[in-house]
DNA sequence: AAGTGGTCTAGACCACTTT
DNA sequence: AAGTGGTCTAGACCACTTC
């Protein structure tokens, strides 16, 4: 935001830069830029899936070079929050879309490709959150809560059952009609009508015996082994906005991963 | 390699720059560094834990701008294959180190700390390998294969039951002794001892019952949910050199994982 | 003081998309 | 033709490490 013969102090957005004296909160300005452009992202300026402003705009609105901005947006880009396109321009990550869709659902047939599940809801209930679910989802002891129980067929055969918790105070008129006549993954109906964008997620996974209630639901025999998955996902500024409690089938699919 | 003003057909080390007509194989500048430096790297030139030459020093050897060769390091860098220290320089990524150790390893203890597993040897044997290992680490049908079985322990106690198969031609002197003696992850004996540096790979996870050898291996009751997981991982020019099929017991531990 | 990676700028040109 | 992201350069200065 100044050239480089005025040292750091100057007008910064959001913190200036550290010379002389102890500098604490400093950070180079393209991490405060991206820091501006995430909060644009946050607070809705620029919706999932709209065009944000080109590189060019965005360095005059911040009076940065337009290499400062590009270094901002090669980061959000690594990080998912938005996608570029060559020659049209950056735009809103959404989970709406077949490129980006089921990015969270690591399950795979064993052989064969990978087909759009379908869905079936079982039950949407709110009630007073138990202490484990308002403690991962970081609200108050008995706030409200969201309780979707579903199944999930992969070309047919129920694979996946789950109980997905979210917070009552954000996910407001959510019905289960609302979820049924849904086309599309969950995440897209949260984005668009709830305005709460998934962002990251983290999971813990193991091996369990299906009980009887979920050998039931998954057409599987009481005792066979089923993968125990554990989901929190996470929206903007890392706050925690959903717990997912699901148990996959690995019969004839599996739970992939990549390591680097 | 040459001034914007002289377009692109100059002289490229690997591909040249694409114009008039069609040009298949081009690829940015920066790519072809990246890809030079990779072949340093796979050809030893510089072995793992080592500094590799600056980038203003990579920049002249290259005929190009420093900021290309950032740009190439910048990927290196992203994909592991390099870490980069301020003041110091950029060094070849090792499985030696605790930074970066067991980063392919995503058990977690449910509770506590993850300390550093012990292992016990059980077997290593080499034989020629089965249709469906050969096929996965893509060598001939029959040609000579090691098999390493092995347990680990958490805390003392017995969690992973592992078999390790390993391409016969790469890992000649292998043997029990060796494996016994050494400290430290298995990964770096194979970077030291075999110049095999394992750089990325792929798991599949299925939920399994443990049968009676396992159980008796891992302490566990017959039948008792278990996780199967199988690895494949990949050195230099995607080259897969291990197969990897274990049996984590998750009573108290847990499969970990981040999406995004 | 010298060398390294890290940040920032300014400007040129390329590749792709839309008008 | 105009606008967007993508590549490349050249040069300045900063932060950190070592000598």
């Amino acid at each position: 935001m100044n050239p480089t013969v005025t040292p750091p102090p100057a007008a910064g957005p959001a913190a200036s830069s550290g010379q002389g004296a102890a500098s604490p909160t400093f950070s180079p300005l393209y991490q405060q830029i991206k820091a501006l452009i995430m909060q644009s992202l946050q607070s809705g300026e620029w919706k999932p899936g709209e065009l944000i402003p080109s590189e060019v705009e965005l360095a005059l609105r911040y009076k940065v070079s337009q290499g400062t901005v590009r270094k901002a947006i090669d980061e959000l880009s690594a990080e998912n929050l938005v996608v570029r396109r060559q020659g049209k321009g950056t735009f809103v990550a959404t989970h709406h879309e077949a490129r980006v869709q089921f990015r969270f659902l690591k399950l795979m047939p064993d052989a064969g490709e990978a087909h759009q599940p379908e869905n079936r809801i079982v039950e949407v209930k709110r009630l007073r959150g138990p202490a484990e679910v308002t403690r991962v989802l970081d609200i108050k002891a008995g706030d409200s809560v969201v309780c979707i129980r579903r199944i999930q067929y992969f070309d047919g055969v129920p694979t996946i059952a789950e109980e997905i918790w979210l917070p009552g105070a954000i996910f407001k008129g959510l019905t289960a009609e609302r979820l049924a006549e849904y086309k599309g993954p969950m995440y897209g109906l949260f984005e668009t009508e709830f305005g709460t964008q998934m962002i990251r997620a983290t999971e813990k996974l193991k091996a369990v015996l299906a009980d009887e209630a979920t050998a039931a639901q998954l057409n599987v025999a009481v005792g066979a082994p089923v993968l125990g998955v554990e989901r929190v996902s996470y929206t903007y500024g890392e706050r925690p906005v959903e717990l997912r409690r699901a148990i996959y089938v690995t019969a004839s699919h599996h739970y992939h991963n990549e390591l680097s």
